[in-house]
DNA sequence: CGTTTCATTGATTAGTCTCAACGAAGGTGG
DNA sequence: CCACCTTCGTTGAGACTAATCAATGAAACG
Protein backbone atom coordinates (compact mmCIF):
# COMPACT_ATOMS: atom_id res chain seq x y z
CA UNK A 1 0.00 0.00 0.00
CA UNK A 2 1.21 2.87 -1.41
CA UNK A 3 1.88 6.37 1.36
CA UNK A 4 -0.89 8.42 1.46
CA UNK A 5 0.39 12.03 0.82
CA UNK A 6 -1.49 15.12 1.75
CA UNK A 7 -0.38 18.52 0.21
CA UNK A 8 -1.16 21.61 1.86
CA UNK A 9 -4.16 22.23 0.25
CA UNK A 10 -5.86 19.20 1.43
CA UNK A 11 -4.99 20.05 5.21
CA UNK A 12 -6.40 23.19 4.68
CA UNK A 13 -9.59 22.00 3.50
CA UNK A 14 -9.55 19.48 6.32
CA UNK A 15 -9.43 16.10 6.86
CA UNK A 16 -11.53 14.77 9.41
CA UNK A 17 -11.94 11.12 8.10
CA UNK A 18 -9.90 8.99 10.47
CA UNK A 19 -10.80 5.63 8.93
CA UNK A 20 -7.77 7.09 6.18
CA UNK A 21 -5.28 7.55 8.75
CA UNK A 22 -2.29 5.29 8.46
CA UNK A 23 -1.21 6.10 12.32
CA UNK A 24 -5.06 6.64 14.70
CA UNK A 25 -3.70 7.73 17.82
CA UNK A 26 -4.21 4.38 19.57
CA UNK A 27 -1.74 3.10 17.15
CA UNK A 28 0.44 5.70 17.43
CA UNK A 29 3.89 4.83 16.16
CA UNK A 30 5.75 7.05 19.00
CA UNK A 31 4.02 4.83 21.66
CA UNK A 32 6.37 2.32 22.09
CA UNK A 33 9.54 4.13 22.39
CA UNK A 34 10.76 3.91 25.44
CA UNK A 35 11.98 7.32 26.13
CA UNK A 36 9.04 8.72 25.68
CA UNK A 37 5.87 8.40 28.48
CA UNK A 38 2.54 7.05 27.75
CA UNK A 39 -0.76 8.91 27.71
CA UNK A 40 -3.82 7.17 29.48
CA UNK A 41 -6.94 6.51 27.46
CA UNK A 42 -9.34 9.44 27.71
CA UNK A 43 -6.15 11.64 26.59
CA UNK A 44 -5.56 9.49 23.70
CA UNK A 45 -9.38 9.66 22.97
CA UNK A 46 -9.15 13.64 22.89
CA UNK A 47 -5.97 13.62 20.85
CA UNK A 48 -8.02 11.67 18.13
CA UNK A 49 -10.15 14.09 17.70
CA UNK A 50 -7.74 16.96 18.24
CA UNK A 51 -5.66 15.44 15.11
CA UNK A 52 -6.50 16.29 12.01
CA UNK A 53 -4.33 14.80 9.73
CA UNK A 54 -1.52 13.36 8.60
CA UNK A 55 1.15 14.85 6.25
CA UNK A 56 3.88 13.59 4.27
CA UNK A 57 6.85 15.71 3.63
CA UNK A 58 9.64 14.82 0.92
CA UNK A 59 13.12 15.91 1.53
CA UNK A 60 14.15 19.58 1.03
CA UNK A 61 10.63 20.46 1.54
CA UNK A 62 9.41 23.73 3.60
CA UNK A 63 7.10 22.22 6.51
CA UNK A 64 6.54 25.69 8.00
CA UNK A 65 8.05 29.28 6.73
CA UNK A 66 8.90 32.31 8.59
CA UNK A 67 6.24 34.59 8.95
CA UNK A 68 3.03 32.62 8.29
CA UNK A 69 0.40 33.50 10.08
CA UNK A 70 -1.81 30.37 9.70
CA UNK A 71 0.64 28.11 10.53
CA UNK A 72 -0.17 24.78 12.23
CA UNK A 73 0.84 22.34 15.03
CA UNK A 74 2.35 19.39 14.22
CA UNK A 75 3.86 16.23 16.18
CA UNK A 76 6.69 14.66 14.32
CA UNK A 77 5.95 10.82 13.35
CA UNK A 78 9.04 10.01 11.50
CA UNK A 79 12.24 11.67 9.80
CA UNK A 80 15.02 13.87 10.11
CA UNK A 81 13.99 18.33 9.67
CA UNK A 82 15.83 21.31 10.86
CA UNK A 83 14.18 24.68 12.38
CA UNK A 84 16.09 27.56 10.89
CA UNK A 85 16.00 31.59 10.40
CA UNK A 86 18.07 33.57 8.03
CA UNK A 87 18.82 37.54 7.55
CA UNK A 88 18.24 39.44 4.87
CA UNK A 89 20.95 39.08 2.83
CA UNK A 90 20.69 35.05 3.23
CA UNK A 91 22.92 34.18 5.92
CA UNK A 92 20.97 31.07 7.68
CA UNK A 93 21.49 29.39 10.82
CA UNK A 94 20.01 26.28 11.59
CA UNK A 95 18.28 26.83 15.30
CA UNK A 96 17.86 23.23 16.27
CA UNK A 97 16.42 19.77 14.40
CA UNK A 98 13.34 18.13 14.97
CA UNK A 99 13.14 14.24 15.38
CA UNK A 100 10.49 12.08 15.88
CA UNK A 101 8.28 12.64 18.93
CA UNK A 102 8.75 16.67 18.64
CA UNK A 103 5.87 19.20 18.82
CA UNK A 104 6.63 21.74 15.81
CA UNK A 105 4.38 25.18 15.26
CA UNK A 106 4.05 26.00 18.81
CA UNK A 107 5.32 29.60 18.13
CA UNK A 108 3.08 30.04 15.22
CA UNK A 109 -0.21 28.94 17.32
CA UNK A 110 0.87 30.70 20.14
CA UNK A 111 2.07 34.17 18.68
CA UNK A 112 0.61 35.50 15.82
CA UNK A 113 3.53 34.28 13.09
CA UNK A 114 6.33 31.15 12.73
CA UNK A 115 9.36 33.33 13.15
CA UNK A 116 11.67 30.42 11.79
CA UNK A 117 11.19 28.24 9.29
CA UNK A 118 11.23 24.23 9.20
CA UNK A 119 12.50 22.00 6.08
CA UNK A 120 12.69 18.16 5.72
CA UNK A 121 16.13 16.83 5.70
CA UNK A 122 14.39 13.58 4.83
CA UNK A 123 10.80 12.63 3.90
CA UNK A 124 9.13 12.94 7.34
CA UNK A 125 5.37 12.16 8.17
CA UNK A 126 3.78 14.26 9.97
CA UNK A 127 0.77 14.36 12.75
CA UNK A 128 -1.00 17.38 11.92
CA UNK A 129 -2.90 18.89 15.01
CA UNK A 130 -6.23 21.81 14.96
CA UNK A 131 -4.74 24.70 16.42
CA UNK A 132 -8.11 26.04 17.45
CA UNK A 133 -8.59 23.43 19.66
CA UNK A 134 -5.72 23.90 21.77
CA UNK A 135 -7.49 26.25 24.52
CA UNK A 136 -10.15 23.07 24.91
CA UNK A 137 -7.02 21.01 25.58
CA UNK A 138 -5.94 23.46 27.79
CA UNK A 139 -9.44 23.71 29.87
CA UNK A 140 -9.72 19.41 29.80
CA UNK A 141 -6.72 18.11 30.37
CA UNK A 142 -4.18 20.35 32.47
CA UNK A 143 -1.97 17.19 32.21
CA UNK A 144 -1.84 17.05 28.28
CA UNK A 145 -1.10 21.24 29.30
CA UNK A 146 1.33 20.28 30.85
CA UNK A 147 3.16 18.17 28.82
CA UNK A 148 3.44 20.67 25.88
CA UNK A 149 4.64 23.41 28.74
CA UNK A 150 7.47 20.61 29.20
CA UNK A 151 7.77 19.95 25.43
CA UNK A 152 8.27 24.44 24.97
CA UNK A 153 10.43 23.98 28.40
CA UNK A 154 12.98 21.21 26.81
CA UNK A 155 13.20 22.91 23.34
CA UNK A 156 14.79 25.97 25.33
CA UNK A 157 16.66 23.45 27.15
CA UNK A 158 18.56 22.54 23.91
CA UNK A 159 18.76 26.03 22.51
CA UNK A 160 20.82 27.20 25.84
CA UNK A 161 23.38 24.23 25.34
CA UNK A 162 23.61 25.42 21.29
CA UNK A 163 24.08 28.80 22.01
CA UNK A 164 26.77 27.39 24.43
CA UNK A 165 28.25 25.62 21.78
CA UNK A 166 28.35 28.02 19.00
CA UNK A 167 29.14 31.15 21.27
CA UNK A 168 32.02 29.39 23.31
CA UNK A 169 33.30 26.35 21.53
CA UNK A 170 36.05 25.97 18.77
CA UNK A 171 35.16 24.70 16.04
CA UNK A 172 36.28 21.01 16.97
CA UNK A 173 34.35 21.07 20.51
CA UNK A 174 31.27 22.17 18.10
CA UNK A 175 31.30 19.88 15.41
CA UNK A 176 31.61 17.04 18.18
CA UNK A 177 29.19 18.47 20.20
CA UNK A 178 26.44 18.69 17.34
CA UNK A 179 26.98 15.02 16.07
CA UNK A 180 27.04 13.92 19.75
CA UNK A 181 23.93 15.41 20.40
CA UNK A 182 22.42 14.57 17.58
CA UNK A 183 23.63 11.10 17.85
CA UNK A 184 21.91 10.49 21.83
CA UNK A 185 18.58 12.23 20.36
CA UNK A 186 18.20 10.10 17.06
CA UNK A 187 19.22 6.82 20.00
CA UNK A 188 16.22 8.03 22.35
CA UNK A 189 13.71 7.87 19.13
CA UNK A 190 15.08 4.23 18.20
CA UNK A 191 16.96 5.58 15.00
CA UNK A 192 19.95 3.82 16.11
CA UNK A 193 20.65 0.15 14.47
CA UNK A 194 23.39 -1.56 15.54
CA UNK A 195 25.16 1.04 16.86
CA UNK A 196 25.35 3.09 13.79
CA UNK A 197 23.45 5.75 12.36
CA UNK A 198 23.78 7.87 9.27
CA UNK A 199 22.30 11.53 9.59
CA UNK A 200 20.54 13.57 5.99
CA UNK A 201 23.20 15.87 6.10
CA UNK A 202 25.13 18.02 3.48
CA UNK A 203 28.00 19.99 4.90
CA UNK A 204 26.00 23.14 4.39
CA UNK A 205 23.73 22.22 6.39
CA UNK A 206 26.40 21.66 9.66
CA UNK A 207 28.29 24.86 8.47
CA UNK A 208 25.17 26.92 8.87
CA UNK A 209 24.43 24.56 12.53
CA UNK A 210 28.03 25.62 13.53
CA UNK A 211 28.21 29.37 12.28
CA UNK A 212 31.12 28.31 10.45
CA UNK A 213 32.11 28.60 6.93
CA UNK A 214 30.99 25.59 4.74
CA UNK A 215 35.00 25.00 3.70
CA UNK A 216 36.10 25.43 7.44
CA UNK A 217 33.53 23.34 7.95
CA UNK A 218 35.08 20.61 5.89
CA UNK A 219 38.18 20.86 7.39
CA UNK A 220 36.79 20.59 10.66
CA UNK A 221 34.81 17.14 9.82
CA UNK A 222 38.48 16.21 8.06
CA UNK A 223 40.22 16.35 11.54
CA UNK A 224 36.85 14.33 13.02
CA UNK A 225 37.03 11.83 10.23
CA UNK A 226 40.94 11.34 11.04
CA UNK A 227 40.57 10.96 14.31
CA UNK A 228 38.21 8.05 13.97
CA UNK A 229 34.74 9.82 15.59
CA UNK A 230 32.87 9.51 12.33
CA UNK A 231 32.80 9.17 8.60
CA UNK A 232 31.48 11.36 6.01
CA UNK A 233 29.35 9.60 3.41
CA UNK A 234 28.16 10.71 -0.10
CA UNK A 235 25.44 12.94 1.53
CA UNK A 236 25.36 11.86 5.30
CA UNK A 237 27.22 11.85 8.37
CA UNK A 238 27.75 7.91 10.37
CA UNK A 239 28.89 8.41 13.63
CA UNK A 240 31.30 5.71 14.63
CA UNK A 241 32.62 6.19 17.94
CA UNK A 242 30.51 8.92 20.37
CA UNK A 243 32.04 8.38 23.11
CA UNK A 244 35.04 10.02 21.40
CA UNK A 245 32.86 12.72 20.36
CA UNK A 246 31.57 13.21 23.74
CA UNK A 247 35.14 13.56 24.87
CA UNK A 248 36.10 15.96 22.26
CA UNK A 249 33.07 18.49 22.96
CA UNK A 250 33.54 17.90 26.71
CA UNK A 251 30.02 17.40 26.85
CA UNK A 252 27.89 15.41 29.26
CA UNK A 253 25.22 13.75 27.39
CA UNK A 254 21.48 14.17 27.64
CA UNK A 255 19.34 13.32 30.57
CA UNK A 256 17.80 10.07 30.51
CA UNK A 257 14.38 10.98 31.90
CA UNK A 258 11.40 9.76 29.60
CA UNK A 259 9.64 12.81 28.07
CA UNK A 260 6.10 13.37 27.19
CA UNK A 261 4.90 13.90 23.38
CA UNK A 262 1.42 14.79 22.30
CA UNK B 1 10.77 52.51 55.35
CA UNK B 2 13.76 49.72 54.33
CA UNK B 3 13.44 47.27 51.88
CA UNK B 4 12.58 43.48 53.50
CA UNK B 5 15.40 41.44 53.09
CA UNK B 6 14.62 37.77 52.43
CA UNK B 7 17.73 35.55 52.40
CA UNK B 8 17.20 31.67 50.90
CA UNK B 9 17.31 30.29 54.02
CA UNK B 10 13.98 31.99 55.37
CA UNK B 11 12.90 31.39 51.74
CA UNK B 12 12.68 27.66 52.33
CA UNK B 13 11.62 28.41 55.57
CA UNK B 14 8.32 29.37 53.82
CA UNK B 15 7.17 33.07 53.99
CA UNK B 16 3.07 32.83 54.16
CA UNK B 17 2.32 35.98 55.72
CA UNK B 18 0.73 38.16 53.03
CA UNK B 19 0.58 41.29 56.07
CA UNK B 20 4.49 42.03 55.29
CA UNK B 21 4.79 41.87 51.53
CA UNK B 22 5.94 45.10 49.62
CA UNK B 23 3.65 44.05 46.72
CA UNK B 24 0.48 42.00 47.26
CA UNK B 25 -0.78 40.74 44.09
CA UNK B 26 -3.76 43.24 43.93
CA UNK B 27 -1.13 46.11 43.91
CA UNK B 28 1.17 44.30 41.75
CA UNK B 29 4.12 46.83 40.19
CA UNK B 30 3.62 44.75 36.59
CA UNK B 31 -0.11 45.51 36.24
CA UNK B 32 0.43 49.00 34.87
CA UNK B 33 2.24 48.80 32.34
CA UNK B 34 0.93 48.83 29.29
CA UNK B 35 3.05 46.28 26.90
CA UNK B 36 1.65 43.15 29.93
CA UNK B 37 -1.84 41.94 30.41
CA UNK B 38 -4.61 42.31 32.91
CA UNK B 39 -5.41 39.39 35.01
CA UNK B 40 -8.44 38.64 36.17
CA UNK B 41 -9.93 39.34 39.50
CA UNK B 42 -9.89 35.42 40.51
CA UNK B 43 -6.59 35.06 38.81
CA UNK B 44 -5.04 37.55 41.02
CA UNK B 45 -6.91 35.40 43.88
CA UNK B 46 -5.46 32.52 43.15
CA UNK B 47 -1.64 34.10 42.24
CA UNK B 48 -1.83 35.74 45.73
CA UNK B 49 -1.93 32.11 47.28
CA UNK B 50 0.69 30.67 44.69
CA UNK B 51 2.99 33.20 46.01
CA UNK B 52 5.08 32.52 48.74
CA UNK B 53 7.20 36.12 49.68
CA UNK B 54 9.30 38.41 47.86
CA UNK B 55 13.27 37.87 47.04
CA UNK B 56 15.41 41.15 47.41
CA UNK B 57 19.05 39.73 45.96
CA UNK B 58 21.81 42.16 45.53
CA UNK B 59 23.76 42.99 42.54
CA UNK B 60 26.33 40.09 41.58
CA UNK B 61 24.06 37.57 43.72
CA UNK B 62 23.30 34.34 42.01
CA UNK B 63 19.90 33.76 42.14
CA UNK B 64 19.71 30.54 40.44
CA UNK B 65 22.26 27.66 40.36
CA UNK B 66 22.49 25.36 37.12
CA UNK B 67 22.51 22.01 38.72
CA UNK B 68 19.85 22.70 41.65
CA UNK B 69 17.21 20.22 42.23
CA UNK B 70 15.34 22.45 44.58
CA UNK B 71 14.67 25.88 42.55
CA UNK B 72 12.23 27.80 43.20
CA UNK B 73 9.94 30.13 40.15
CA UNK B 74 9.83 33.28 40.48
CA UNK B 75 8.74 36.82 38.73
CA UNK B 76 10.86 39.73 37.95
CA UNK B 77 9.57 42.91 39.86
CA UNK B 78 12.41 44.96 39.18
CA UNK B 79 15.86 45.03 38.29
CA UNK B 80 17.99 43.44 35.91
CA UNK B 81 19.60 39.58 35.93
CA UNK B 82 21.06 37.42 33.46
CA UNK B 83 20.83 33.45 32.70
CA UNK B 84 24.42 32.22 31.49
CA UNK B 85 25.95 28.60 31.20
CA UNK B 86 29.57 27.48 31.31
CA UNK B 87 32.04 25.03 30.04
CA UNK B 88 34.24 22.80 32.53
CA UNK B 89 37.23 25.43 31.78
CA UNK B 90 35.40 28.50 32.72
CA UNK B 91 34.33 30.24 29.57
CA UNK B 92 30.80 31.34 30.11
CA UNK B 93 27.95 32.38 27.45
CA UNK B 94 25.41 34.52 28.58
CA UNK B 95 22.33 33.46 27.08
CA UNK B 96 19.84 35.97 27.51
CA UNK B 97 18.99 38.39 29.84
CA UNK B 98 16.01 38.60 32.82
CA UNK B 99 13.96 41.99 33.14
CA UNK B 100 10.66 42.51 35.12
CA UNK B 101 7.61 40.66 33.90
CA UNK B 102 10.31 37.72 32.79
CA UNK B 103 9.54 34.07 34.62
CA UNK B 104 12.26 32.57 35.59
CA UNK B 105 12.86 28.90 36.92
CA UNK B 106 11.00 27.12 34.86
CA UNK B 107 13.15 24.73 33.95
CA UNK B 108 14.07 23.76 37.79
CA UNK B 109 10.08 23.26 38.21
CA UNK B 110 9.78 21.49 35.42
CA UNK B 111 12.90 19.05 34.79
CA UNK B 112 14.46 17.51 37.47
CA UNK B 113 17.29 20.30 37.58
CA UNK B 114 18.21 23.54 36.44
CA UNK B 115 20.27 23.74 33.39
CA UNK B 116 21.74 27.39 33.40
CA UNK B 117 22.60 29.93 36.35
CA UNK B 118 21.05 33.22 36.76
CA UNK B 119 22.73 36.15 38.27
CA UNK B 120 21.66 39.98 39.25
CA UNK B 121 23.14 42.86 37.23
CA UNK B 122 21.35 45.25 39.78
CA UNK B 123 19.40 45.08 43.24
CA UNK B 124 16.40 42.95 41.95
CA UNK B 125 13.17 42.29 43.65
CA UNK B 126 11.45 39.05 42.54
CA UNK B 127 7.98 37.55 43.09
CA UNK B 128 8.57 33.89 44.98
CA UNK B 129 5.87 31.13 43.50
CA UNK B 130 5.54 27.52 45.06
CA UNK B 131 6.66 25.26 42.95
CA UNK B 132 4.40 22.26 44.03
CA UNK B 133 1.54 24.64 43.25
CA UNK B 134 2.10 24.66 39.42
CA UNK B 135 0.18 21.10 39.13
CA UNK B 136 -3.43 23.17 40.36
CA UNK B 137 -2.62 26.36 38.29
CA UNK B 138 -2.70 24.18 35.53
CA UNK B 139 -5.84 22.53 36.97
CA UNK B 140 -7.53 25.11 37.48
CA UNK B 141 -6.57 27.99 35.94
CA UNK B 142 -5.91 26.73 32.00
CA UNK B 143 -5.83 30.77 30.65
CA UNK B 144 -3.03 30.91 33.32
CA UNK B 145 -1.46 27.86 32.29
CA UNK B 146 -1.39 28.88 28.64
CA UNK B 147 0.05 32.08 29.67
CA UNK B 148 2.64 30.43 31.21
CA UNK B 149 3.46 28.33 28.02
CA UNK B 150 3.12 31.15 26.11
CA UNK B 151 6.07 32.80 27.93
CA UNK B 152 8.07 29.79 27.64
CA UNK B 153 7.43 29.84 23.91
CA UNK B 154 8.65 33.72 23.77
CA UNK B 155 11.67 32.97 25.76
CA UNK B 156 12.30 30.07 22.99
CA UNK B 157 11.75 32.86 20.27
CA UNK B 158 14.10 35.61 22.12
CA UNK B 159 16.87 32.32 21.83
CA UNK B 160 16.15 31.88 18.39
CA UNK B 161 17.29 35.10 17.40
CA UNK B 162 20.24 35.47 19.81
CA UNK B 163 21.15 32.00 18.07
CA UNK B 164 20.62 33.85 14.97
CA UNK B 165 23.02 36.91 15.92
CA UNK B 166 25.79 34.79 17.59
CA UNK B 167 26.11 32.53 14.65
CA UNK B 168 25.83 34.45 11.54
CA UNK B 169 25.83 37.99 12.02
CA UNK B 170 29.32 40.12 12.33
CA UNK B 171 30.64 41.48 15.59
CA UNK B 172 29.50 44.83 14.91
CA UNK B 173 26.18 43.96 13.98
CA UNK B 174 26.09 41.22 16.94
CA UNK B 175 26.66 44.38 19.33
CA UNK B 176 24.10 46.41 17.59
CA UNK B 177 21.85 43.95 17.76
CA UNK B 178 22.22 43.08 21.40
CA UNK B 179 21.61 46.79 22.69
CA UNK B 180 18.79 47.34 20.09
CA UNK B 181 17.28 43.94 22.13
CA UNK B 182 17.86 45.19 25.28
CA UNK B 183 16.88 48.98 24.74
CA UNK B 184 13.47 47.54 23.33
CA UNK B 185 13.03 44.93 26.25
CA UNK B 186 13.40 47.55 28.91
CA UNK B 187 11.55 50.09 26.89
CA UNK B 188 8.80 47.71 26.99
CA UNK B 189 8.34 47.69 30.83
CA UNK B 190 9.16 51.29 31.00
CA UNK B 191 12.47 51.29 32.42
CA UNK B 192 13.61 54.33 29.49
CA UNK B 193 13.05 57.96 30.66
CA UNK B 194 13.56 60.38 28.19
CA UNK B 195 14.66 57.99 25.87
CA UNK B 196 17.30 57.43 27.43
CA UNK B 197 18.99 54.18 28.88
CA UNK B 198 21.91 53.23 31.08
CA UNK B 199 21.97 49.29 31.56
CA UNK B 200 24.15 48.08 34.33
CA UNK B 201 26.62 45.84 32.37
CA UNK B 202 30.53 45.28 32.02
CA UNK B 203 31.97 44.59 29.01
CA UNK B 204 33.13 41.25 30.23
CA UNK B 205 29.29 40.76 30.34
CA UNK B 206 28.82 42.05 26.54
CA UNK B 207 31.78 39.67 25.47
CA UNK B 208 30.37 36.32 27.29
CA UNK B 209 26.99 37.59 25.38
CA UNK B 210 28.50 38.00 21.98
CA UNK B 211 30.78 35.23 21.98
CA UNK B 212 34.03 37.55 21.21
CA UNK B 213 36.81 37.75 23.54
CA UNK B 214 37.00 41.14 26.03
CA UNK B 215 39.58 43.02 23.91
CA UNK B 216 37.78 42.53 20.81
CA UNK B 217 34.39 43.39 22.43
CA UNK B 218 36.31 46.87 23.80
CA UNK B 219 37.14 47.71 19.86
CA UNK B 220 33.76 47.16 18.62
CA UNK B 221 31.78 48.92 21.22
CA UNK B 222 34.79 52.11 20.33
CA UNK B 223 33.35 51.63 16.38
CA UNK B 224 29.32 51.75 17.82
CA UNK B 225 30.40 54.67 20.09
CA UNK B 226 32.11 56.41 17.08
CA UNK B 227 29.54 56.30 15.35
CA UNK B 228 27.35 57.74 17.86
CA UNK B 229 25.39 55.13 18.58
CA UNK B 230 25.75 54.46 22.01
CA UNK B 231 28.39 55.60 25.22
CA UNK B 232 30.07 53.65 27.36
CA UNK B 233 29.92 54.88 30.89
CA UNK B 234 31.95 54.19 34.11
CA UNK B 235 30.31 50.41 34.27
CA UNK B 236 27.24 50.41 31.98
CA UNK B 237 25.94 51.23 28.97
CA UNK B 238 24.04 53.91 27.15
CA UNK B 239 22.35 53.87 24.16
CA UNK B 240 22.08 57.56 22.15
CA UNK B 241 21.00 56.16 19.02
CA UNK B 242 18.13 53.26 19.16
CA UNK B 243 17.52 53.73 14.92
CA UNK B 244 21.45 53.48 14.33
CA UNK B 245 21.80 50.57 15.74
CA UNK B 246 18.59 48.62 14.49
CA UNK B 247 20.58 49.47 10.89
CA UNK B 248 23.65 48.49 11.79
CA UNK B 249 22.45 45.21 13.42
CA UNK B 250 19.36 44.77 10.02
CA UNK B 251 17.42 43.47 12.88
CA UNK B 252 13.64 44.37 12.34
CA UNK B 253 12.78 44.69 16.59
CA UNK B 254 10.63 43.40 18.65
CA UNK B 255 6.73 42.49 18.35
CA UNK B 256 4.59 45.46 20.09
CA UNK B 257 2.42 42.84 21.24
CA UNK B 258 0.92 42.43 24.58
CA UNK B 259 2.22 39.68 26.16
CA UNK B 260 1.15 38.10 29.52
CA UNK B 261 2.71 37.60 32.82
CA UNK B 262 2.44 35.60 36.34
C1' DC C 1 47.11 54.50 50.13
C1' DG C 2 47.56 50.03 48.54
C1' DT C 3 44.38 46.77 46.14
C1' DT C 4 41.07 45.34 43.09
C1' DT C 5 38.14 45.80 39.18
C1' DC C 6 37.32 47.69 34.61
C1' DA C 7 38.47 49.78 30.48
C1' DT C 8 41.91 50.65 27.00
C1' DT C 9 45.60 50.10 23.60
C1' DG C 10 49.31 47.99 20.69
C1' DA C 11 51.71 43.94 18.94
C1' DT C 12 51.64 39.36 17.60
C1' DT C 13 49.53 35.01 16.60
C1' DA C 14 45.91 31.83 15.57
C1' DG C 15 41.61 30.84 13.59
C1' DT C 16 38.42 31.44 10.10
C1' DC C 17 36.79 33.41 5.74
C1' DT C 18 36.83 34.23 0.87
C1' DC C 19 38.28 33.16 -3.57
C1' DA C 20 39.28 29.87 -6.82
C1' DA C 21 39.65 25.68 -8.93
C1' DC C 22 38.65 20.84 -9.47
C1' DG C 23 36.78 16.02 -8.95
C1' DA C 24 33.05 12.76 -8.18
C1' DA C 25 28.36 11.38 -8.45
C1' DG C 26 23.75 11.69 -10.05
C1' DG C 27 20.24 13.39 -13.04
C1' DT C 28 18.56 15.02 -17.59
C1' DG C 29 17.83 15.43 -22.22
C1' DG C 30 19.30 14.67 -26.86
C1' DC D 1 23.93 5.57 -24.32
C1' DC D 2 26.48 9.50 -23.95
C1' DA D 3 27.28 14.53 -23.18
C1' DC D 4 26.10 18.02 -20.22
C1' DC D 5 24.72 20.11 -15.98
C1' DT D 6 24.12 20.47 -11.23
C1' DT D 7 25.14 19.51 -6.56
C1' DC D 8 28.30 18.32 -3.18
C1' DG D 9 32.74 17.64 -1.31
C1' DT D 10 37.73 18.79 -1.36
C1' DT D 11 41.97 21.46 -1.43
C1' DG D 12 45.32 25.42 -1.51
C1' DA D 13 46.42 30.36 -1.19
C1' DG D 14 45.90 34.73 0.60
C1' DA D 15 43.21 38.11 3.28
C1' DC D 16 40.96 39.36 7.24
C1' DT D 17 38.81 38.78 11.79
C1' DA D 18 39.33 37.86 16.29
C1' DA D 19 42.21 35.78 20.09
C1' DT D 20 46.03 36.10 23.11
C1' DC D 21 49.65 38.47 25.41
C1' DA D 22 51.13 42.37 27.71
C1' DA D 23 51.08 46.68 29.71
C1' DT D 24 48.79 50.88 31.47
C1' DG D 25 45.41 54.11 33.37
C1' DA D 26 41.30 55.28 36.00
C1' DA D 27 38.07 54.72 39.33
C1' DA D 28 36.13 52.38 43.44
C1' DC D 29 37.04 50.22 47.86
C1' DG D 30 38.57 49.12 52.29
Amino acid sequence: MATRRLDNNSLAAGMTSTATRQFPCDKCPLQGLSHLQKHEKEEIAFLSGFKTGELVADAGTTVLVEGANSAHLFTVLSGWGFRYKTLEDGRRQILNYVLPGDLIGLQGTLMKEMSHSIEALSPMILCVFQRDKLPALFRNFPNLAYDITWIASREEQMLDEILLSVGRRTALERAAYLFAFLFQRAQSVGMVKNNKLTMPLTQQHVADTLGLSIVHTNKTLKKLAARGALRWLDRGCEIVDEDLLLEVSKWQGLPETPRPYI
